[in-house]
RNA sequence: GGGGGCGUAGUUCAGUUGGUUAGAACGCCUGCCUGUCACGCAGGAGGCCGCGGGUUCGAGUCCCGUCGCUCCCGCCA
């Protein structure tokens, strides 16, 4: 029998009954009886019953069927029959037939695997990823892949349809230290020079704007040598566009149907357009973070104003020291809430910054706070009035620093939407967050961009640079699903000498500019036309739309969390001659 | 850089106040079994309790250190 099929282990049905074919596929399973042999053989489509009879599979087959185990590869030639009444199997899209096997072929053997491959077996992530081949044919990760993969086909065929020029920019290229750490390549021929991998192609992507490329998309890998998280893989993909002759409602429209079609796709859903915006501004203030999810309410109310005169210390300090006091109403929710529930607030807003959670439930007798008795009776009115409290309701307080206070809220908000199942699975939140403003504070107190510093200030905000500069707003944008940033882009600066400006505000010198992005600085010199763009982060937009929490389950070759691929072991020590063809100096192991 | 969780058979886990020979289920191996589909029945093998110290008459259990995985904060223009 010449190795071969022309049948796979998930598309015979009772239809097919009468027919000879041949399969091939690994064993998953094996029941023998002594005298009848069943064998599970699966492939990625599906899982097929097949029989041995000795009256029909010849002693030499049943003999070989016999000795079947684990994950071997075989291929079968048989009759597809009828199972006897009373033996199907409802469970298997396969159940109502199985084969009757005339010839047998073992292809490769295989070891007993380290844990089940087939079934959706707990198993610690380590094992899986040093196995991730035996991992990857679990058919809930094959799933994961396919829908990627089909996924990624969709967007292609959109971005095609809409007359954009696919193009692929260097993974080899140009380290910017600014921004995320780089992954670096030393040159051979080029002695004590380096190469980095791509945060993103954004500079490529704007030339090629430049290039008179007016509409472009790659689906990009890019790199950054950051802390892993659930979300966060060192190399990820994006779906990276750009257009030229464009204003912002022409980006967001065209990924609007972008989106429209990804629902259609896997919603078997309409995507009412256009999507909600909400204004950076708006999205702290009610949400405390700029990629709210709003599949449930749970809005925060600023209450500095009702607290303005209070004497209740932890307030006053609060405000008194350029904070603000916020809160959110938990409506209806104080039967689902214990008094350990409320406790527990305070340890959980730690990681936070926070200090201290207070709250007050609204009961059928009036409300229950351990702070209510520092209240005064205007501000008690004044608040209950501002909250919308009503009886069953549970308002909780962050009195500090805003920053903190909307971190603390927004994690609280996330915290009991999820405990308290405000939404369901089917639930799906999708927005923009729009208005960014082009610099925010860092740290040391120094001025550093939201988005990038290619994003142009919005054209009435241009005057602000000499002035103002935390005032200026951009026409940056993200898209945000389910409460995660999905995607952003803005409208870039076309024009060098507002770019070279940028630069300067963030304090990078004129010498380092040139260095670094002279490059950019002078193709913006050249003739480049006004345009915008934005990237979607693929893995984690598969893995929102999967419902998974975790990235690497829609990534077939993840690193763990010490950025380390357990599979191949990588990175791994390199010769001392490697080292020394690329001039590096050796490190001493001690 | 910081904080939390986990680490016991191939896998998933249990292991009491520190106390005989460390258990279970599944998997694996052998035998029996012609309608099972997580087949069944009988038997069997399988352990550096992550690693290294310490306390103790005695440590899987307590203490210190270390390594690995993981979640989070910082970081991710």
């Amino acid at each position: 029998m010449k190795i071969k099929r022309n049948s796979t282990c998930g598309n015979l049905d009772i239809k097919d009954t009468g027919k000879i074919v041949e399969l091939s596929g690994w064993v998953e399973n094996y029941r023998d009886h002594g005298g009848i042999i069943f064998i599970d053989l699966y492939d990625r489509w599906g899982l097929t019953q097949i029989v041995f009879d000795p009256n029909i599979s010849g002693k030499a087959a049943h003999e070989t069927a016999g000795s079947l185990r684990s994950q071997f590869v075989v291929s079968v030639k048989g009759e597809v029959r009828k199972r006897p009444p009373g033996s199907e199997n409802t469970k298997l899209p396969t159940g109502l037939i199985e084969i009757y096997v005339s010839e047998l072929e073992v292809l490769n053997e295989s070891k007993t695997p380290p844990f089940d491959v087939y079934h959706a077996a707990v198993v610690n992530e380590e094992l899986r990823l040093k196995y991730r081949y035996l991992d990857l044919k679990n058919p809930k990760l094959q799933k994961a892949m396919i829908f990627r993969s089909s996924l990624l086909n969709t967007i292609r065929n959109y971005f095609h349809k809409n007359d954009f020029v696919e193009i692929e920019t260097p993974i080899l290229t140009k380290s910017t230290p600014e921004g995320a750490r780089d992954y670096l390549v030393p040159s051979r021929v080029n002695p004590g020079k380096f190469f980095a991998l791509p945060q993103s192609p954004q500079l490529f992507k704007q030339m090629l704007m430049t290039a008179g490329y007016d509409r472009y998309i790659q689906i990009a890998r890019c790199f950054r040598d950051e802390d892993l998280r659930a979300d966060r893989q060192p190399e990820f993909t994006q779906v990276d566009l750009e257009m030229s002759f464009i204003n912002r409602e022409d980006i967001i429209s065209m990924i609007e149907g972008l989106f429209k079609e990804i629902y259609q796709a896997k919603f078997n859903k309409e995507l009412a357009l256009p999507l909600p915006r909400i204004t950076f501004d708006d999205a702290m203030l009610k949400y405390g973070c700029d990629a709210p999810d709003l599949r449930y309410g749970l809005e925060i109310v600023d209450l500095s104003d009702v607290f303005q005169k209070t004497e209740f210390a932890v307030f006053k300090g609060a405000l008194s020291s350029g904070g603000v006091v916020r809160g959110i109403n938990l409506k209806g929710l104080s039967s689902q809430l214990a008094r350990k529930d409320l406790d527990a607030m305070t340890d959980f807003v730690k990681p936070f910054r926070g200090k201290g959670v207070a709250w007050i439930r609204m009961n059928d007798d009036g409300p229950q706070s351990p702070i209510i008795k520092f209240f005064t009776e205007e501000e008690s009115t004044a608040l209950y009035k501002k909250m919308n409290a009503e009886k069953g309701d549970v308002l909780i307080f962050v009195a500090d620093k805003e920053k903190i206070v909307c971190s603390c809220l927004s994690e609280l908000r996330k915290y009991f939407g999820k405990k308290c199942s405000l939404y369901t699975e089917n639930d799906t939140s999708l927005l923009w967050v729009i208005d960014f403003p082009m610099f925010g504070l860092n740290d040391k107190g120094k001025p550093e961009v939201l988005h990038h510093p290619f994003t142009s200030p919005k054209p009435e905000d241009m005057e602000k640079l000499d002035g103002d500069i935390y005032s200026i707003r951009t026409n940056a944008y993200d898209i945000v699903f389910n409460g995660y940033e999905v995607g952003g882009g803005s409208i870039r600066i076309h024009n060098s000498t507002i770019q070279r400006k940028i630069f300067d505000i963030l304090g990078i010198d004129k010498e380092s500019a040139e260095k670094q992005f002279s490059h950019l600085l002078e193709a913006l010199d050249y003739g480049t036309p006004p345009h915008g763009g934005l990237a979607l982060g693929l893995d984690r937009l598969v893995m929102l739309l999967l419902g998974l929490d975790s990235i690497r389950d829609v990534i077939a070759f993840p690193k763990t969390q010490k950025a380390i691929c357990m599979l191949t072991n990588a990175p791994s020590e390199v010769s001392q001659e490697q080292l020394k063809e690329l001039f590096i100096e050796t490190i001493s192991n001690e």
